[in-house]
Parts: C-alpha cells; structure tokens; sequence
DNA sequence: TAATCATGTTAACAGTGTCAACATAGGATG
DNA sequence: CATCCTATGTTGACACTGTTAACATGATTA
C-alpha cells in the first residue's frame, strides 16, 4: 500500500474527462473522481487550485480533439477544398453531438477563459483550422474579410449544435414546426450544409 | 406578521429571475431567494416540485420575453420586409449579450424542456417569429425549405450570440486572429448580419 | 361551527467545495 | 550515510446546497 500515488494529476484529469462526458460537468463532483482514484477527497488540491482549474484542463483537452478532428478532415487529399470545408463542418457538428455534455464545458460560462491562459489557447487553436481552410476557398480574400467569413461560419455550426442538442425539440412529444425542421436538419446535416454555406 | 405570504408564488419567480441574471443560474441557490422573501428555506417546495421547475419557469420568461423583442422589431409598420428581418436579427443578438445569464440558462442542458411543457411552448413560440418573417421575405417557398432556412438563420444567430457570449475572446489580454475578429463583429454587429445572412 | 386543505415552519440528511493541520516518502544536501 | 526539505498524501472540519418528513397555521368550505 504506497503512499505516494505517482500519476495522480493525469489520472484525475483523465477520469474528469470520462466522468464530465457521462454526467455533464455540474453533476461531476471532486469528491467522487477523488475516490474514483482512490485517493482521499482532498487529494486533488494537490494538483488543482479549485474544481475550476480541474474542469479549465478538460475543455483545454475538449478543443485539442476537436482541433485534431478538424484537421484531419481538412487533410484528406482525395478531397477538392470545398468538400474538405464541408467535411469540417460536419466534423464539427458531430463532435458536438457525440461528446455533447464536453462541448457543453467547453462553452460554459462556469470556467473563465482569461484565468486560464492555456485554456484560451486551445480555443483559439482550434479556431485556426477553419481559417486555413476558408483562406484556401477565398483566394485573394482580405484579412479582415477572412476573418468576418470565419465568425460567420463557425457560428453557424456552434449555433446549429446549440439548437440540436439542448433544444432537441424533435425528439418531443408535442408536434410542432420547430420541432420538425430540427428533425429534419438532424437527418441530413450535409445538405443543410450545402444550402447553408452557399458554397 | 402574518403567516402566509399570500403571494409567494410570483414572487419566487420574479426573485428567481433578478437573482438569475445577475449571478447566474448554477450559482442562484433555491435558499438564498426563500431567504430574500423572508420565508423559511423550504417554503418554495410548496409551489415548485425543485430547483429545476423553477428554473423552467425563469426559462420560459425569457422566451416569452424574447418573443416579444423579436415581435416589436418585426411590425415596425416603417421598415421594408428585409430592414424588420435584420433588425430581429440584430434584437436577438442585444438580447443574448444583455440578458446574458437567462439567456444561458434558456439554452442550458440542466432543464429538460420536454419535462415542462409550456416552457416547451415558450422555446417554441420565439421560432415562430422568425418563421412569419422569414416567409414574408420568400414568397413562394415550400414550407420544408422555409423551416430549414428559420434553422439556418437562428442557428447564425444563437451561434454568434454564443460565441461572443462566452468565448469573449476580444477581451482577453493576448492578441489572437479569432479574438480580433471576435472584436471587429461586435462592434458593428448589423454589417456583420447584412454579409452573413445576404438578404 | 367543524373539518379540510393549501401553505407555511423546523429539524434533519446526505452531499458539496474548500481549508487548516498533520503525516509520509523520496530526493537533495551536508 | 544521516538529515532536512518539499511534494504529495490524509483527517477533520466548516459553511453551504437541494430535498424530505413531521408538524403548525389559517383560510375555505361543508
């Protein structure tokens, strides 16, 4: 029976991510990843100031895939640029519904970005991969025209997993317009894509 | 001094409301605003079944609220079809950043909108705003085509509201493409919406 | 008038984030 | 090798949370 656990931090951080994807991160209690762990309930003020800066690490890890994710869709060579940016899209929105309650946290008012310097990094790294693929698509675009197109666009799909996922007015019981357009983008998000983007 | 409040009900709510906006949904606690109407900490059990059924009813009020925001701008009796259509857009996004933490909570996962079903209503009722306008501005068009473009414009506008709701790049210390965008679209939100929406 | 029932109260429970005080082990320094 | 320091763990406690059970009150109704 050591002591000493030895990977303490990372095994936190790693079972944070698992719990906060299951329950959504304000069911997720210090406590009960604490005792995941094994460890005592305090253990982790060890390794983080507050819940805060536990849950900070998770969403920075959130923006890391989903940056993954967007490149990989963006390196597909097979691929003609406008059918990559679209792929991207989709990417993005199928991150959002699969690691729905992570993306949640990544979104949530509960962490401050500017505290966490890293944090804000990630975000903003992700970001990045949108503006290399919009640049590809607009030759000669100005750069302030770029960055306008890409607030546009990702607005779009962070809007659009918004409405789909906490609203999920399609899947109620009650019948009504919203409820069935939302049904309706869900089951083919690539041709609302299409009409959307105009592109 | 009287036993029974008479009016607790409304008073909760509207107390829920004030409390909500200005510190947040996951930070108003059922206790504190028992104690703001000199009540004890379990009389609102007798009119609300949790926290949650409160909340709903914080949430619906924000909708019926934001539905008549959108109503206002959309029979200025002076603007052209297109003028009301961006001028709902542009009350929709003074309404999220103003409104910030109801907004939050309208869109928050925390409450399931099919367990209370006139919030459902409420939710539901916004939309149809949009549709009115969004119809009026396409003479013609088939109804699945008019619902997919309600989704694509409010998603555009949920999104940007979001974005720079709680990204807030633009006010962070360190100098980013995303943030400077971030800035350059708040501060001149209705040119953003004449290029992203192409009306 | 008497009974019922909506609406209030108090006491208690299990759970939370967090802090202070203490314990241990492993690495650095003499 | 012995000693001390520091990182990392533990225990105990505090104030706070949502929620329930048991009881009190007073207005409505039979």
């Amino acid at each position: 029976m050591k002591y000493h656990h030895g990977n303490l931090k990372e095994e936190l951080i790693s079972s944070a991510c698992i719990v906060c994807e299951a329950d959504g991160h304000d069911r997720m209690s210090l406590r009960s990843i604490a005792k995941e762990a094994k460890v005592s309930q305090t253990a982790p003020y060890r390794h983080f100031k507050t819940k805060e800066s536990l849950l900070a690490e998770v969403s920075s890890r959130g923006f890391i895939e989903l940056k993954e994710i967007l490149h990989n869709a963006n390196v597909k060579k097979t691929l003609s640029t406008r059918d990559k940016f679209l792929e991207m899209g989709q990417a993005y929105i199928e991150f959002g519904l699969s690691k729905r309650n992570t993306y949640d946290l990544m979104h949530s008012s509960v962490i401050d970005k500017n505290q966490f310097p890293e944090l804000l990094n990630s975000a903003v790294g992700t970001f990045e991969e949108l503006v290399y693929v919009l640049a590809e698509l607009n030759p000669g675009i100005s750069a302030k025209d770029l960055d306008i197109k890409c607030i546009h666009h990702w607005a779009l799909v962070h809007g659009l997993v918004g409405l789909l996922r906490n609203e999920n007015l399609d899947a109620s019981e009650i019948d009504t317009p919203a409820g069935n357009a939302m049904g309706l983008v869900r089951s083919d998000i690539k041709s609302f894509l299409i009409s959307a983007l105009e592109v």
